[in-house]
DNA sequence: TAGATTGTTAATCGATTAACAATC
DNA sequence: TAGATTGTTAATCGATTAACAATC
């Protein structure tokens, strides 16, 4: 689905309702803001904000259904339909998260993003798989990208190529990346960049080390 | 160090900074708040407003020092000294992460965050180590977090466990975690959660596939 | 019906930006 | 000195919160 101008802050937190409602599904069909936003870390208010942004899925005097609303979720995160992805080097991080995505996919129906191609550079590795999801030659990418409608990927190599990698990506055809590189990376407005920059956090939790901060 | 007050906003991006200086350092002695801003994707008005929080740390027509400057931001950050962290839970995320940061703290001598303990609830893994970091049960938590000076916590443990680790951490000292566990985790107010929710982001990025976001 | 809860508007809060006097 | 750049104030922007009429 397409909105526009709807801010970032917004489509964080959706997911994290979604989550809400896996948790709560079976046991309760309806949910209020209130109680939605208990159990998301979020002032009721703003729950009920964030949802009108996409339309009326609540029942003045009663709540959200919750697999309603959660479909509708769904819907807006892209979440109904698989979603193909890609993980650019397989070291020790990339070859974690590509059994920890795998797991994630085979266990939760609801799980949708599909990990479909890994790359890297090293001989070695080219044509083996980690469970069933073949590791090809980064060279392959503009082929194997399209091939697959991939549209998404995990950058997981060395901060010195992220760059030239992420060029090469966006260049098939990714439209969104997950980059655990220490780098900031230069893409085109169309395309979207999470950082999971571990560095950069460890080093912001520093600051709260050592004195009593409120 | 201790400030008051100061917005998380502007702690996220001392490190960044921090980053750009260490880039820049040897090459010039001296950085504007443009330059610094540009090539850490933050605005110069918005630089100058962040390190002066903190002091007057340059000087007018010239910019700053960049030895002197990054020695402030590691001051403030707590980065000027080491710092002992603990990660708990080695499963292959966990295994992956332990790697990555020894290498980091090999590498970077002005890295000064420091893995020094492992833990894990499986008997085989206890008493072993990776890159010479040992495994501890997690039972021991209560007596290595405090005997070695532990104040930060990675967690990479099962979702269902994560709460009831954070507890048993938190009891025992640890003042910062990052939690790579797909749940929020309760905490006093004292204590700092940074959280590398991989579920969340990917479903956050999944957003802005399929449409032409701008 | 009476109580509860939505969707929405207006008020508040906080963060970013623009502008500029001070000064190196 | 003249040009450049800081630290800081005021203006702007955007996001959150509070309040409430509408209505299930």
């Amino acid at each position: 689905m397409a909105w526009k101008g709807i801010s970032d802050a917004v489509i964080r937190r959706l997911p994290i309702y979604l989550r809400v409602l896996e948790e709560v599904r079976g046991k309760e069909t309806c949910i209020s803001s209130h109680e939605l936003g208990k159990r998301a870390g979020v002032r009721p208010a703003l729950v009920r904000k964030d949802l009108a942004w996409f339309g009326e899925f609540g029942k003045q005097g009663v709540g959200y259904d919750v697999e309603f609303l959660q479909d509708e979720l769904r819907k807006i995160l892209n979440l109904d339909e698989p979603l193909h992805m890609a993980l650019v080097g397989v070291g020790s991080l990339g070859h974690a998260l590509a059994r920890y995505n795998w797991r994630r996919f085979k266990e939760d129906p609801l799980f949708t993003i599909k990990l479909v191609a890994l790359f890297d550079i090293r001989p070695e590795l080219i044509g083996r798989d980690i469970d069933d999801v073949p590791i090809y030659s980064t060279d392959e990418i503009p082929r194997v990208v399209p091939e697959n409608d991939i549209r998404l990927a995990i950058v997981t190599v060395p901060a010195d190529v992220a760059q030239e990698i992420t060029d090469v990506l966006v260049q098939a055809g990714v439209k969104a990346i997950l980059n655990f590189a220490p780098v900031k990376l230069d893409v085109p407005k169309d395309v979207q960049v999470a950082n999971a920059d571990l560095s950069l956090e460890l080093q912001r939790l520093a600051y709260y080390i050592g004195a009593q901060h409120p």
